[in-house]
DNA sequence: GCATTTACTGGGCATTCTGTATAGCGACTG
DNA sequence: CAGTCGCTATACAGAATGCCCAGTAAATGC
């Protein structure tokens, strides 16, 4: 569970460079094969890493325009509701929240045009009762771990 | 920037096994090799695909309390907002939106009680004016791509 | 209609990496 | 003091990668 210095500059380097394979990384990281090999191992089975899936930009798939929903649902229609969503292929992500509302959703669309077919399919359903969108404009801080992962790691 | 149905399969199949080859994919997708290293290649200089950094969980590092935070900002102090946000670890991602506040925010935090450190240090900024916090619950649809992918595929 | 370009196939080749195993060494622990 | 753990260092077979080429089929331009 807990990051040393070494799990923090592997990340580091991981997140840098991606396509690096273990021997390379030995190699940067100034330490033997089998070690980084029994790091990545156990950061993998800790379930710190969770995987290496391809980062996709929903911009350059033709979904330029992401807005965040806030939504209030009716009492007891929580798992339909979730159901819903999850069906939707513009809803990137689902929260339930605390708070003002009861949810939260990422949505993607093809444009401020598209995001109101969008939303009037997301909320077009019996267990929202309302719903607030905010649209992105600028994304200054991008989704982002290695701040965190230093400090995880005493850095 | 369109993508067609091999696209899409690729997508898919890198998502759900990332550590695989070029070779081992395109024995799945029944294509030869070369087809899948252009792909790729293709996809990667589209911008599609901006990398394969490790997926990291927050909640395996002791950051398992995720919230979202709506700021409302003094005008034109935006980009030192920016900075001041960019500089605390736990600001995972940061956007500025339309519609009641002026950002978005996701933080973590390593408790409930830690949560409230985190808030203080984000808020306590001159150029900040009002916050407020929705504490993620539950996670119904983590962060996704392969539905959009699919669709993007046509299929 | 014809030539050109583009994308995919199938094959080959040298280099490199991976998975796995080995043994030695220093540090910590019961 | 013996046992365990993490790291180093090395070895080896099997596999993948990067790169090359030639042939083909479909789309594009003249």
């Amino acid at each position: 569970m807990a990051i040393d210095h070494l799990d923090g500059a592997l990340l580091e380097l991981l997140a840098r460079e991606p396509r690096i394979g273990v021997l390379e990384a030995s190699r940067r990281l100034g330490v033997a094969r089998g070690t980084v090999q029994a790091r990545l191992d156990r950061l993998q089975s800790n379930g710190v890493i969770r995987g290496f899936g391809p980062d996709v930009d929903p911009a350059a798939l033709g979904y330029p325009v992401t807005a965040f929903a806030t939504l209030e649902i009716k009492q007891g229609q929580g798992s339909d509701v979730r159901a819903h969503l999850a069906s939707v292929p513009e809803v990137l992500e689902l929260h339930t929240t605390t708070g003002h509302g009861d949810m939260l959703c990422r949505l993607v669309a093809r444009s401020n045009a598209d995001l109101q077919r969008v939303i009037d399919r997301v909320v077009g359903f019996d267990g929202i009762v309302r719903a607030s969108t905010a649209i992105v404009m600028e994304n200054p801080v991008p989704l982002r771990i290695i701040p965190l992962v230093k400090q995880a790691a005493g850095g």
